[in-house]
DNA sequence: CTTAGCACTCTAATATCCCGAGTGCTAAAT
DNA sequence: ATTTAGCACTCGGGATATTAGAGTGCTAAG
């Protein structure tokens, strides 16, 4: 019993062997490589045989005979999954990605700047962060402008500093100077609130006709706070450093490289890809075919959330080819997630 | 002297033949096709007497011997050059383009991307929109948050319905009501102004120790005014069609693609260059090495200048390899300005 | 259960060949 | 004085052949 638990266990060290030297060097490994790494205890014959099982599960392949093996998407799902429980990063590591939100934050859209741009330079490929949803952010300031009949512009400052703008069509057409008192209606009585809650609130106040003057402005804020929480699905995302998957050797097969392409101007799919796993604040890892899309079969993708108030607001993450690596980056982005929410509470005082 | 010029112009046409037929087929082009693309009136033989000719004033080149002629940078401007008179749009083509921006435009931000949409789509290239120095544009209205200490948050919305902020120090701390102030006086004041004729207004009234009052609400607007001008040089541009570079066949030589996922990562060097080159309305083509950036070398710019209220406020254009479509890249893009900027002004009504 | 040994397989790099598209030049034709 | 037909020559690149060696699977011994 004990021995098989051993023999089990020493299965995915090799496993985890290969996908650490596949990691590296991109080519297929050879068990001679393997038994080396594992420092001589096992000999190269030895390693084939572990190795001719771990193919048999499908965790490893081969390109073609006599060839070494590669990880299969369900080998780096077994990878990620033994340890995902260990990943904590060292203290000094720590302390350096902290250091870069030192200086110079007075938005969110620094921090996310400075997200994108830290993944990039530190794990060598593309970081992504979603902007926070709305919904979920206290507001500093809100600010109505009449763009022309029945069509007004909103303008939004949250507690982040992040400056968001809407246009929308109302029912009836809205007087500058009505516009005016709605605003600072809104701001007065609604400032540090969420999007989520004036409207709560105001859906109590608006039909209750006791003041008329305040009845009909709580009605029409209504109505505009509405439409806001309304458009704002779409979710932009910040990504920076595409061109990491230039570096990859994978990036050689033009079918490939056209495959990127593609993939790097729709952000739209990593808007959906994070709004979907909103509520969830830890990290979520998709490999290759995990992947919905069709587009980033050969992608991994690696997400985590960040909190506002202790409120999972948005997420971000890293995509980049299937052959990551998975430990670096989880360790990374695990890390980056605390620091980032760290940062925004401290941006909002 | 008259059959000089006959001379000339054959060998000017010969040239044409050989750009329009290597746009489309990426191969390099022989005497023989070039022979039968001028319906026969020449034998190739003559055709390569005058092929050789072109090579030697540099126009053309051979990739290597027996192999047939491609057009040089110098060969692409020649080109450029002579039929940049004649660049009318036909009428039809003309109002097709128009039509894609009757529908759902709100601000500026829905032509920029409209814009860039239709470059994409149409032309098969990349199309980039430089967004309007703020400085030329006129305001709608002007909103000031204080952030913190020192610290504010300037709101933007011009006529055109662009929401634009930056955040600044200033020299000593504003008080959140005195801001109010601030934001009330330009808006009551200055509204429908441009920032620059804002900050020179306010500099006649700043000194002028008349009420001290207003004086001193003029001096603290003046430095806030004259701050978002200072920052303003970013110049955002924005981007959309980066796929297209794939499917063009130089694509296939990996260095190439690495040169191209580099290019499109960065899209300051064409902040840059449209910013260079702004007063000016007219088209401007950039072929190859005529490009200051070395990372442009193998693509082309084009670009032209669109306008508000007669004002050439910001540029747009295609990019793309060297070997593109100039004839119907340059009529779509004089087109496309006239309809910008139309539309622009209709949009500040 | 492990390992040494060996036959076998398949890729990728290199070499060789050769077709044919395209040229440049020359000499005849206009 | 051009233009053109004719022809020899060049060279890239596709097709094919060859080979080296990295890696495997299997067997039999440790």
């Amino acid at each position: 019993m004990n021995i098989e638990k051993n023999k089990e266990e020493r299965k995915l060290r090799i496993l985890a062997s290969i996908i650490r030297e596949y990691i590296t060097t991109a080519v297929p490994v050879s068990s001679r490589s393997v038994a080396a790494a594992m420092g001589s205890s096992l000999s190269s014959a030895t390693v084939r045989n572990i190795m001719a099982e771990l193919e048999e599960s499908g965790y490893i392949e081969q390109p073609h005979t006599s060839a070494g093996r590669r990880p299969t998407d369900k080998g780096y799902r077994q990878f990620v999954n033994l340890m995902a429980r260990r990943l904590e990063m060292e203290k000094e590591k720590a302390i350096i990605l902290r250091d870069q939100f030192e200086e110079r934050i007075r938005s969110i859209k620094d921090i996310i700047e400075r997200t994108t741009s830290l993944i990039s330079r530190e794990l060598k490929h593309t970081g992504l962060v979603m902007w926070p949803t709305m919904d979920g952010v206290y507001l500093k300031h809100i600010e109505l402008v009449r763009i022309k009949a029945k069509t007004v512009l909103a303008v939004l400052v949250t507690m982040t500093n992040a400056v968001k703008n809407y246009i929308f069509m109302v029912e009836k057409d809205i007087e500058k100077t009505q516009l005016k008192k709605i605003s600072n209606f809104l701001s007065s009585n609604f400032e540090d609130s969420k999007l989520s809650a004036i409207s709560e609130r105001l859906k109590v106040k608006a039909p209750g006709s006791g003041n008329s003057q305040v009845t009909k402005l709580a009605s029409s804020a209504l109505e505009i706070i509405d439409k806001i929480i309304e458009i704002d699905i779409e979710n932009d995302v910040f990504m920076e450093g595409m061109n990491w998957f230039a570096m990859e050797p994978e990036f050689r097969d033009p079918k490939v490289s056209k495959h990127v392409l593609n993939l790097i101007s729709d952000r739209k799919i990593f808007g959906r890809l994070m709004q979907k796993e909103l509520p969830y604040r830890g990290v979520n890892v998709y490999i290759g075919s995990e992947n919905e899309s069709e587009i980033l079969k050969d992608c991994s993708v690696i997400t985590s959330g960040y909190d506002i108030h202790g409120e999972t607001v948005g997420r971000f993450g890293v995509v980049g080819p299937t052959r990551m690596d998975y430990e670096s980056i989880l360790r990374t982005i695990g890390c980056l997630s605390d620091v980032i929410s760290k940062k925004l509470v401290e941006l909002s005082k």
